[in-house]
DNA sequence: CCAATTCCATTTGGTAGCAAACGAAAGCCG
DNA sequence: CGGCTTTCGTTTGCTACCAAATGGAATTGG
């Protein structure tokens, strides 16, 4: 691999090495997991810098309008779970679209506990100029790859995500 | 690909393209995009959760706790670099590890701009017990891959952190 | 029915993360 | 030198993120 190749990285390697003395490193694993987390980060560092900017959007932002987009109004818990966020955080969120009037929420009548949240007019309109814009970027940062790696990449992730997620 | 066959997702994809009309969507970038996020934050919630925890660490603190013992006392700036952090974020990262105990700001003689950040004893303890255990959590959460994949996956999410890099 | 429990979103208190503004220190150059 | 510019790390102001605590509202058992 071009990794393995990188004069750097067998550096680190020589030095993580001398510094665990005879126990076992594995090397395979640390750089697999590594990448992701920094795949992840850039991957969101520019997507917050380009596209989202331009609607002052988050990362997190973006997918709870998304989610609301394609699913439709939700529960508070459910759009958190969906968005793979707490419902804390999740609450902080909602607030901030709120504030710049994408979203709304509304008491649920049946029950006075549960709240739901829905896109407004503005929100949908965001929205749907944004996503076609969104989805280009995300062409671009993958765009080294064949739909086969394309789909390989994502398999391999969904792995990891199933794996990570058990607790 | 199993993705492609679960029904949600598919019930998902007909959702979208309904909503955008005719207009293209390029699913399978979307949904490469979407697992490396989604990866990354389960790899950290569950690194933190379990063995970081245990040190009081965060996913960034043990990044500039392992970052200072494999490359030993470096300037704030290169730290930051090295950690893929801005300079500002690292400032706060190590007003906690000092917090910790586990590292030390030191004075720059010939520059007194600049500041340098060491490990201290307890610092140098802790990532010397805690690195082996991670290096082992890192082993769990891709287990379900061959070294063959473990080393795919890296160089596929190598080809995007380049891209994505580019500004 | 009412008391105890469970369920729900929010609040609280903490860390992490960024960009932009700052202030101090070096360096530059006339 | 001595003023201008650049280079540092930090501060400021904001959003995001979590776990745990909270308080109001439903539900359940007796």
């Amino acid at each position: 691999m071009e990794d393995r190749a990188s004069p750097r990285l067998l550096d680190a390697e020589r030095r993580i090495q001398a510094r665990l003395g005879d126990r076992h490193l594995d090397f395979d694993s640390m750089l697999a997991v590594s990448n992701i987390y920094r795949a992840a980060t850039a991957v969101r560092r520019r997507a917050e810098r380009g596209v989202l900017s331009q609607f002052g959007l988050s990362w997190g932002g973006f997918t709870t309008l998304w989610v609301l987009w394609v699913w439709g109004e939700m529960r508070t818990a459910d759009l958190a779970e969906e968005c793979d966020l707490s419902k804390a955080t999740l609450t902080g969120v909602v607030k901030t679209l709120e504030k710049r009037g994408f979203v709304e929420r509304r008491p649920v009548e049946t029950d006075r506990r549960r709240v739901t949240v829905a896109l407004t007019d503005a929100g949908l309109d965001a929205i749907e100029r944004l996503f076609p814009r969104f989805n280009l970027y995300e062409g671009e940062v993958v765009r080294e790859l064949s739909t086969a790696e394309k789909q390989e990449l994502a398999g391999l992730l969904r792995r990891v995500i199933v794996e990570a997620g058990r607790q």
